[in-house]
Formats: C-alpha cells, structure tokens, sequence
DNA sequence: ATGTTATTTAGAACCAGGTACTAATATGTA
DNA sequence: TACATATTAGTACCTGGTTCTAAATAACAT
C-alpha cells in the first residue's frame, strides 16, 4: 500500500471515529505509530486530546447559542412609533468562550426587540432586516441601541425603522428594519398591547 | 470559607465553564491542588479530559444519531466550509405571549449560529446579513435551517453562507450572511480541524 | 552496483493533567 | 488534652501524546 493510499485510509479511520488513539491505528494500518503520526502531521490531524476538545468546545458554544432568556436589552426610553432607546450588556453567557466576543444574534436580537416594540400596533412582527455588525462587542460592554421609525404605511402595512447600537461613542451595528404592523385581530384577545414586549 | 460553601462554589466555577483546569481552581478559591481534587472526588466530579470526552462523544452521538424527528434545537449535520442542518423547536421562551407567534431573533439566532458554526475557522463572526422572515413561524413549530457556503475568500478573509429555513415544506426565513474569518493564532494550538468532523 | 533521496521505524526525553497513595500539618471539638 | 476532621505536601505512576536524533529500509536513477 503507497503511502497516499495510507493516508487516505487514516483520514477514513479517524473520520469514522474520532475517539481513535494512535496505538489502535497502528493495529488497523500496520504500520508503525511514529509513520502514524508522520502522517497526522502532514495531514494536519491533531492528536485525539485536541480532537476531543475541539468537538467538545464545538457543542459548548452551540448549547449557549440558544439563547435560553426571554428579555435581550432593557428600553429605557420609547415614544411609540417614533423612537426608542435600549441598553444591553454583554455578559458570559453572550460571547464565545474562546475570545469573549459577542455573539451576533445577542446584539441583533436587542436591535430586533427595540425595533418591534416600537411600533404601536396589536402585532408588530419583523418582515426583513438589513444589517451589518461594525466592529466586535466584547465581553462587558454596554450596547445602546437607538432606533428611530423613519416611514409608517397606513394601518396594516409596514414600517420602516432603523437601529444604530454603540459601545461609548462607537457604532457597533446598524439595522435597517422592515416590520409588519397591524391591527388585525386574529390573535388579539382584546388586552392592551405593550405589557409583553421588551 | 466552609468546606460546603467551597463545594458549592467549585460546582459553580465548574458549571460555568468545564473547561476549567484544577491548576486554575486554585487561584480561584485559594486552596491547595489537593483540595480541589478532593472536592471533586466527593463531588463526584471527573478531570478536565473526562469532562471534555463526555461532552465530545454526546455530541458526536447526537451528530451520528440523524433521527429527523426528534431532535430538538441542535445541529445535527455538519460538513465544514460546506453545509449544515440545524433543527429548533418553538418553545414558550420563544414566542410572543400574546399571539404564539415566534419572535424573530430566534428563528435568526438559529440561523446564524448555524452560519458561524459551519464556518472551519479559530475564529468566526457575523459581519452582515440580509434577511427575511417569509412567514411566522408559530408555538410548537419544528424549524429545520439548512446552510450552504456559497464563497470562501482565503484564510482571514469572508465567507458567504445561505441560510434557509422551514417549517416542514414551507420556507419560513432566509438569510445570506457575511461570516468573517481567520485562522488568528493567537489561540489555535496549531492544526486544521477539518479532518476529523464527518 | 552505487549513490541519492524518500520512507519507515526506533528510542529517549519531555509535557499536561491528571490518579493513587502516604504522610505530615493545621483546625476544631468533645 | 486527645481525637477527629480538613488541608497541604510530595512522590510515583499513567495516558496519549510532542520533539528530536538517528538508524534501517525501500525506491530510483545513473
């Protein structure tokens, strides 16, 4: 067997089963453990240890993804249908654990939450949004997002809102949002709006 | 400090980031290595390796395990640089209390964890996206995204990933997101880790 | 065959992050 | 004071490697 056809069967092996130790190829290759790990080396495989730790991180950072709380930014200043102001901070449970940036959605998710509880109507729900993350949040920071409505269609149309969130003096996102709005009362149970929104 | 309250705090630091070693214990609570693994005998608490392998082989368990129905909130294909699947449940936590209808940062959130995930690269974060919420998606809907790297700009550069996602046939949201990327050594302990993953 | 290069194997030193075990030293507490 | 509990110290050992040097083997052309 050439050395190529080796290696192929080595990243096979390992794809199949990542929690494969050296010794155990060595078994299945028939080969020695330092021509084993020749050729982890040139293939760029790192040893089963970083293997398992890099799934293991993997996963991490996937469960804490999700985000698991309802409330994203407090708003401490709204005129509905005009303005609103919302202040996030960015804790552990917001950023990469490897680097301690934010998550994007963490501070969509508050540019998202401002922009629909703005809007004064039974249900306000987001139809398109066009955004751009500026510079990285870190771990920390006090994101202010201010949104401004710049456009109203008539009841049962669509709003336009725009969101700017900064850390100090620094532009950190921008959001331009689309947002349904209407008063249709498929689903209103007649209660007054507002109280659930964030 | 007690021995109890120790306990409690080491179960805490632990709960909060596994990846901690007993070494970085120390610092934290101000007592001998012998402590601490004292502690986590007692506790029933396995080394930082064990730690890493159990997380490692749920999640690869969950990977390999397609079931398509069952699953809740959780990639369950993954092919760096190329495609993934992820499936999210709508929940109470996700929904407006009024109306049953999701709030959108999730369904987004599902989204670009999976566009940032899918990404083989140290690091890996939004720059921007252009998305669109094609219809509501409701209380106990099962959301299936689907990501596909569209380009690959060389290393520390950008990736181009489409995200769709449903509700069985129907096309809930989509997204083309901007994911930066870079391999910054800072943190890479060396190696792809492209091999490894099926 | 001879020299040349590539490939494979061997072996020793070292590392992280532990376990297992023994023993000495606090710190209480009855 | 004596005894028990808690804490710290230190050593030997383990796994699954890395790094390095060096030798043996194979492959190939001249």
């Amino acid at each position: 067997m050439s050395k190529k056809e080796r290696q192929q069967q080595l990243l096979q092996v390992i794809g199949g089963n990542p929690f494969v130790t050296d010794r155990e190829l060595t078994r299945q290759l028939k080969v020695s453990i330092q021509t084993i790990r020749l050729d982890r080396m040139e293939l760029g495989i790192p040893e089963l240890r970083e293997r398992m730790k890099q799934m293991a991180e993997h996963s991490y950072d996937q469960v804490r993804s999700l985000p698991a709380d309802e409330v994203v930014g407090d708003i401490v200043d709204l005129q509905l249908d005009k303005s609103g102001i919302s202040i996030f901070e960015i804790r552990e449970d917001h950023v990469f654990s490897r680097n301690g940036i934010a998550r994007g959605h963490y501070v969509f998710a508050q540019a998202n939450s401002l922009a629909v509880a703005i809007i004064n109507d039974e249900i306000a729900l987001t139809a398109s949004a066009d955004i751009r993350f500026v510079r990285m949040v870190r771990l920390g920071e006090k994101c202010i997002a201010k949104a401004q409505v710049r456009s109203l269609a008539g009841r049962g149309g669509k709003a336009e809102v725009d969101v700017f969130t900064y850390v100090g003096e620094e532009l950190v996102f921008q959001g331009h949002f689309i947002v349904y709005r209407s008063a249709v009362e498929e689903y209103s149970e007649g209660g007054n709006r507002s109280a659930d929104r964030h």
